[in-house]
DNA sequence: CTGATAGATAAGTATCTGCTTATCTACAGC
DNA sequence: GCTGTAGATAAGCAGATACTTATCTATCAG
């Protein structure tokens, strides 16, 4: 829930791809596997990694386990980002236009 | 460059807190250091991952750099996290409320 | 109950990190 | 030239990381 443990769960490309499949709904592990070249026991270690985050949550469903985002696990990454706002060049303008486009 | 080498570089307490340093105005790497329980050598490693990151300059003046931010650096972050937009819950409104204030 | 399947856990290992101390390079002042 | 200082680099090391294979637990189907 630490900024420490976001950004470190962050930092490994199967797990940012994990989350990225997570953006299209729940999923099972078997599911988030697709398309990562590594073993089960690794995809489970690595969703341990991103719950403990906070950054995912987890439903259990008989034998099953749907996976989906968790939405306020990023909420600290947006918020640490804010404190470097005067260094967002351009990129206020694209931001200023997602949020309006979000109101409608 | 990459987002993997930005989250890592993001993944370390030291880290984040040169960048702290850096938000308000040009250091030296003895100023960087203060605070830092670490030696000078590890503080010119964390720079150094840094600067590889993209997320500092550094411009040499005599015997002394003067490090700051990279203005662009943290972009990428950014946009990895605009794809998640649908899941920062009421965190848009102090986004906001802070690209108001920044119009002004 | 039996067999199959989803997922977690255990144990082992190679590589990576973050740190240290020691040393090196480069500039500045005398 | 010498001396001091800013910072980088080298080498080494303990602990962390990401992975593997093997095994375990729990649920479902028959």
């Amino acid at each position: 829930m630490n900024e420490t443990d976001i950004f470190r769960a962050l930092a490994d490309p199967n797990r940012r791809a994990v989350l990225e499949r997570l953006l299209d709904g729940e999923k099972n592990a078997t599911e988030l596997r697709e398309g990562l070249r590594i073993s089960q026991p690794a995809v489970s270690q690595h969703v341990a990694v991103l719950r403990g985050a906070g950054l995912i949550a987890e439903k259990k469903e008989g034998r099953h386990v749907r996976y989906s985002l968790a939405p306020e696990g990023l909420a600290p990454v947006l918020d640490w980002l804010t404190r470097y706002r005067a260094f967002w060049p351009e990129r206020v303008e694209r931001l200023k236009a997602l949020l309006k486009e979000m109101d409608q």
